[in-house]
DNA sequence: GGCTTATGCTCTCCATTAGAAAGTAGGCAC
DNA sequence: GTGCCTACTTTCTAATGGAGAGCATAAGCC
């Protein structure tokens, strides 16, 4: 909790952030990056390395070619990954994260962590909320 | 990338999961907990503490009410946060975090640094990537 | 007795978005 | 020609998100 206070740069008296505009593009970065399939696509490139489109869908799992096209197109505007074309039949495009990439990645690392070894907790509290209420 | 690859448990050789079971729960908790909202709720109430519903609405900013009881419904379901009911007129809910939800908030809290550090990076790559197609 | 205020939640309507499936391009094997 | 391969792209439909109104409750005021 002092972690996440000192990242935010917030004023403990006043409970406000130091600089609203810095927050809103925090907030915003953040609206981005903690995306479902952005955080999937990151690290099934973290743990691969360099993939094709098609290899990185079957990765993923249960991705639309839509989402995935969509995805990694925001994901290498935002400097995360880089699309290599290979100019041959049949078309080859491949995708790396850069080094900005890798950092996230490793930013969320934590988080899986925190998943694989909460999972239980998760399931359950869920059993007993459910239980309780529905 | 190392630790990436160690929290996922993963084969090294192979590419693959070791336990498939595994990585489906551990996609089907990040999908839930990658949530834009997610994020923000559990970061709002990590800075700040205890809060009632609407300061919570306020200090997250811009999120409907409706998502806001949405999304901490789901927090309370999966064991992060608790609702404490007071029976008074007016009605007053207040929510906190778990000793789970602590846990994610400091699992999350290197993605925002992450995110505060990488801002200018996210920035400049965006707007090369939008000179060159855009 | 009404009228206001306050709060947490719900409901309804509309815009946006995600997903499934079919289509496109273009060289190559048959 | 027919079909295949791959990385998209388009189209259509289902789901989701957001804005705003409504609801329940009771004290406080006139």
């Amino acid at each position: 909790m002092t972690a996440v206070s000192t990242a935010r740069i917030s004023h403990p008296e006043t409970g406000e952030c130091a600089d609203p505009r810095v927050e809103a593009l925090v907030n915003d970065v953040i609206g981005r990056v903690a995306d479902k399939w952005t955080m999937l696509i990151l690290e099934v490139l973290a743990e691969h390395g360099e993939q094709r489109f098609t290899r990185v869908g079957d990765l993923v799992g249960g991705i639309s070619q839509k989402m995935l096209t969509q995805t990694l197109r925001q994901m290498e505007r935002d400097g995360l990954v880089v699309r290599t074309v290979h100019p041959v039949i049949p078309p080859k495009v491949e995708y790396r994260l850069t080094d900005l990439g890798v950092t996230l990645a490793e930013a969320f690392c934590g988080v899986w962590t925190w998943a694989e070894k909460n999972i239980d907790r998760i399931e359950t509290a869920r059993a007993a909320f459910d239980g309780r209420k529905g």
